[in-house]
DNA sequence: CTGAAAGCGCTAACAA
DNA sequence: TTGTTAGCGCTTTCAG
């Protein structure tokens, strides 16, 4: 076995300075990029970094600077929204594209309540808002360059870049109801969060456009759990006048309801059309594929982040900018023509 | 629309002192609950504090005492661990821990080749090694506080905490033993992964100690996909003599050899059995509740957390601690006694 | 092009 | 109990 190192010694500035020969601010020239230094000068800073194996003090550079390349991204510790393919997704995208720009990811679980510390954070990433407006609100107090993803803001001067869920749920509704649907149900997620409410909108929107009113069972709130799908699932398919097709708010959703169908002997796409939302992988597998409204997750947290570092390098001006990412219907096998049904 | 308000003049530690009417250094000691401040000062400072909304800046805190409460965890990027209920599992335990213990969370989604900064880290959590032993053993060489979970390290003086794969895959194997199966297939995780080579070490002594031997085609290497668990099951299902149970290294992976099963007409749990590995809540539904191994995740999650934090307080002697946590099967319904199928 | 020196905000002896 | 002061390691004028 091999021993633990003591904590070696911290090598400074001071020692590169002295090994190169030259003064501290030299050094701190060449490690900083920033004027040319001059030729022997630099070899020999070079040089002593690379044998002292010198690595700068981020605590004192930022207290000298004032500035900080440090990333919180907070997310609300909320069940139901942390246990799904669209947290990983975020945090996938977000810390991966972090790595890449040399930023550091502090990552924020909040509970909604408490008011965290500011202090020490360069840029502030706010992915879903979930009772913690409050947070928003201080972070924008403080002047900390902040974004918000996945929900869209509009009575604050924050950027935020959303998905277009109402209209991405309208789509993928009228595509139902251009097949034929006329009883088109919807099982939504938790309408707390932003996503499932602007999905409800965008399903009863397609309805309403279509001058389809519908009995109010045929919309059932869940908390965006596999067990509420289930029992939504079954109550819809149990109906003594059940619904021809089913949009469920995300794919995991839409997969357990196909379990339940298949359970029930009612066969996917003849008997029932699914659509989903997400595009989740998983959607994939299975004996019927699943048509869903893919959302771009991995390349809003992209964008968010290269947002934000432009905010942070002060580069760019702040103006307010507000984005909303399309959706796209991925059309697979869950889905039929009614008229083609043999029901 | 409200205005961002332009960056709050930072506060200091003078402002608090001028306007309490006391030196700095008596601000320092009352925000640090060291030394009892006299009663009348003490109010003051802290009134002052209250006024001027005070924070200390965590970089001159931490440039002058040389101390960090930064935690990174760092996480190999390596597709299949990441895409999984596993790592969101690790991420909330580990993250809300952190949150309650005031320890800032650093997230490091490393690509195992790089060898990151570790300044500034107080303490590091490596999720998994693979391929980035190296970044281990620097940072074991940098003398910071190290701690490895899910992963079992011998041949370093490293604390670690692991699960109990092969003991876990093996008891599951001999609970299908002892319902009659000897035809029991299993159907690897990626064996770049600890959890995967010992899951499949512990289904092959179990068969070894009843002295089952099985044809090579019946353990089918994945990646942990559920893609690849679909062809996996196809190919067993298929043979001319299909295995009567399969042990599965992830549920994920159950899930969708339940569905291949299903799609063939194959019956579970009569005629077919399955136990998969991770006790991941989608496997509670759908028609057959899943038959599994359940691993403490949180659990380890939060130890390591609660692990670190005292070796980062240096109260703790750094004794090498090396935990392995036990795993505990949960008997759901897919499985069946064989004698009792009428096969 | 380079060095000296003044902080950045805080902690921790050391005095008082 | 409290204040003074010397750093922590680095950046950044300002001279040279």
């Amino acid at each position: 076995m091999r021993r633990q190192k003591e904590p070696a010694k911290n090598i400074s500035i001071k020692h590169v300075a002295k090994l190169a020969g030259v003064s501290i601010s030299t050094v701190s020239r060449v490690i900083n990029k920033n004027s040319a230094v001059k030729g022997k000068n630099r070899t020999q800073v070079l040089e002593a970094v690379k044998q002292l194996n010198y690595q700068p003090s981020v605590f004192a550079q930022r207290l000298a600077t004032g500035k900080s390349n440090v990333v919180a991204l907070v997310i609300p510790r909320y069940e139901g929204i942390f246990y799904s393919f669209y947290a990983l997704e975020l945090i996938r995208g977000i810390g991966t594209l972090c790595e890449a720009l040399k930023l550091d990811l502090l990552l924020h679980l909040t509970d909604t309540k408490t008011s965290f510390n500011l202090k020490g954070v360069g840029g502030i990433i706010f992915a879903d808002l979930i009772g913690n407006k409050h947070q928003l609100e201080e972070a924008l107090g403080s002047g900390i360059p902040t974004i918000v993803i996945n929900n869209y803001v509009d009575h604050l001067e924050v950027n935020c870049i959303a998905i277009d869920n109402a209209g991405g749920a309208k789509n993928a509704v009228k595509y139902l109801i251009g097949l034929g649907h006329r009883l088109i149900a919807h099982i939504s997620g938790d309408l707390i969060t932003q996503a499932a409410s602007k999905r409800l909108e965008g399903y009863e929107a397609a309805l309403k456009e279509n001058k389809i009113s519908l009995p109010a069972e045929f919309i059932i709130k869940t908390d965006y759990s596999r067990g509420q799908a289930r029992l939504a699932a079954e109550k819809l398919l149990k109906l003594s006048r059940p619904p021809t097709a089913i949009f469920t708010a995300s794919d995991s959703m839409a997969l357990e309801v196909m379990a339940v169908a298949r359970e029930l002997g009612v066969r996917i796409p003849e008997d029932l059309s699914i659509v989903g939302f997400d595009d989740n992988p998983s959607g994939l597998y299975g004996p019927v594929a699943l048509t869903t409204v893919r959302q771009p997750l991995i390349k809003m947290a992209q964008e968010s982040v290269r947002e934000l570092s432009l905010l942070m390098g002060g580069t760019k001006k702040p103006i307010t900018k507000k984005t909303i990412l399309p959706t796209e219907l991925i059309i697979r096998e869950s889905c039929q023509s009614v008229s083609s049904s043999k029901n």
